[in-house]
DNA sequence: AAGATCTCTCAAAGCGCTTTGGATACCGCA
DNA sequence: TGCGGTATCCAAAGCGCTTTGAGAGATCTT
């Protein structure tokens, strides 16, 4: 069934019947209702493909996940962040198109989506403190917004974020509020912009404090379980072993725990641990009072959120681009408490 | 650039260039040089939306990921299954179509994606031992694979499947021989035709020994890692605790051994741990030697085959359904060791 | 040398929708 | 009675591609 056929069987022109289910003024009440009644019974639904040649508006929405063939690390956060985004989408009658790519070939898809016409904007996921993506989607004019921000393009373009930077001055402060020195920090790749906002915050709680950062017990890696469990057994194996951890995932934080039961020590009492928590909804923080300390934020609000803002961009492309910092909260659990000098 | 303005600037048809572009005998090898030579100067590609319409098919997959309200979970094996799948899509020149979609509207997702032409075909996840989505895409006539199978749907379809009952049998088998006679079953929901399956299988090898399954140590449940700690900590206080746990996912198995670990226990030695591994990018099973004790199977290789498979059966509707089963491997890690009697 | 056969190219129709620019009928108003 | 103004509806063009059916040349038969 399709337009023609439905006018026909209606004895209308097909200019009427689709403006009657698109909601236009022209056509009267009684006959809408007609044709919309009609549709329902009939099972009819525009072809989406015809639709978007005739509007020039696909109703799609490109997300690109970068993937590398010999780092195979898929990013745990991106169901969550899908299932957030998608819901929205899902609301507002568009559709998700998710795309693997080389980092290399990135730049080839952008410009692939633009030139085909397959979508009718992006989410740009994971930044690098030098981004070249933005300045190509600013150029070839594909909306888009940005899940994290890129220190390096300066011209204003949508992004949310979280403050990485204060979550981890906070949560390093109050490490240090609770007596300790020594804290490692396990991060992510730092080329990464989320990353490095992250040690700068790290940083600067230490630097307040007159504490001098020390490689040591400073490691940046992927995110995975086994990184966290690596990073922090050669830690705590060093002279001057680290009395607390801050670490940037729940994932990685599940290996730093291993690494240091393994040791034999306590979590929370021996050594102390704070996690950053994404809000992943198979690998909770406990259920009414959270295990780990943590600074905590939605990656399924956030996506939420995002899609929000990159609908509104693709309906009015002359709005000013929004901005959205989310400020984390700062849980605390039992794996953390005072300084205690070992033995 | 579109092809009418790539036709005229070459001064030829429409019709030649189309055909020069798409690899047709009917175009001589000169012209064709010259056509592709000229779609890369001006950076010409074909819009996917008017191709789609003209030739009726998307080159677009749909994948469908159920969540619901209540239970927020999102599957933490979806962002590897997807990658391995999208892999063979970009290879192909397929798109990936990703929607999240609440359990009760996915009849009405199908149909859609039907009578508006946005996808070529659907991957089902997560099948249900009774399974109506089997029956209503054969009806509607959606080319379909299934990650899984469901065993209430009779006629043939494609699918690929790892032997979930003998890879649970044997490693029930496995903790028998070591001694263990009270082994527990922690699972995943068990409408879910795998975690039926795996029920079997563990029921399979108990049974052998004689040995009648007791509730009070089989748990079914969402797969996350809270509920592994609480499955794990409610057995474990039991009058008769099990000395050995057979889990469903590695992520669950976390929460398993916090359980474990909390009560003082070792693992490997006091209580023996063998999981079901996927493989997950994130949450490796350590490097060289495996830390568990699991049966393995990658659910990234799954997702690759089953997007082939998929694409094979779009191509070609006519061929008989292919049908893939896996079996997993059993490896030998450190978390199993024999039977203990406890003091 | 004329007809038959290839080879290469083209004009035009069609995919299913939206949208422009009228047409038609009906109303009140002078 | 006639005229502008609404309220409804329609025919046809157009979105950018593929594909059918056919037409020129060139090459080959006999």
């Amino acid at each position: 069934m399709n337009l023609k056929e439905l006018a026909s069987k209606l004895g209308l022109s097909q200019t009427t019947v689709s403006r009657a289910l698109n909601g236009y003024p022209e056509v009267s009440e009684a006959t809408r209702k007609l044709v919309v009644e009609a549709a329902r019974l009939y099972g009819y639904a525009p072809n989406t493909r015809a639709k978007a040649l005739a509007t020039g508006n696909t109703h799609c929405i490109g997300h690109i996940i970068p993937v590398s063939e010999k780092r195979e690390m898929v990013n745990p956060i991106f169901g969550d962040f899908m299932a957030g985004a998608g819901e929205v989408y899902a609301q507002n009658g568009f559709e998700m198109i998710v795309t693997m790519v080389e980092e290399d070939q990135e730049d080839a898809l952008y410009r692939s989506f633009r030139t085909r016409k397959s979508v009718d904007g992006v989410v740009v996921q994971a930044p690098r403190m030098l981004d070249h993506r933005l300045g190509l989607l600013s150029d070839i004019g594909l909306p888009f917004v940005v899940h994290g921000r890129a220190s390096s393009f300066d011209a204003p373009y949508s992004w949310l974020d979280v403050n990485n930077r204060s979550a981890f001055r906070r949560a390093a402060r109050f490490l240090l509020d609770l007596g300790h020195r020594r804290i490692a920090l396990i991060n992510g790749l730092e080329h990464m912009d989320f990353a490095y906002r992250r040690r700068r915050g790290y940083e600067d709680a230490l630097t307040a404090q007159g504490i001098a950062s020390d490689p040591d017990i400073m490691s940046t890696s992927e995110m995975t379980e086994g990184n966290g469990y690596a990073n922090a057994t050669r830690m705590l194996g060093l002279p001057k072993p680290p009395s607390a951890f801050l670490v940037s995932s729940m994932i990685e934080t599940v290996g730093v725990r291993r690494a240091v039961e393994e040791r034999g020590l306590v979590m929370g009492s021996d050594v102390s641990i704070v996690t950053y928590d994404d809000c992943l909804s198979y690998l909770q923080n406990g259920a009414e009072t959270p295990i780990f300390t943590a600074t905590r934020s939605s990656v399924r609000e956030a996506g939420k959120e995002l899609a929000q803002m990159l609908i509104e961009r693709i309906r009015n492309p002359q709005s000013i681009p929004q901005n959205r910092l989310l400020e984390a909260e700062l849980l605390v659990g039992s794996s953390t408490g005072p300084f205690k000098a070992t033995s």
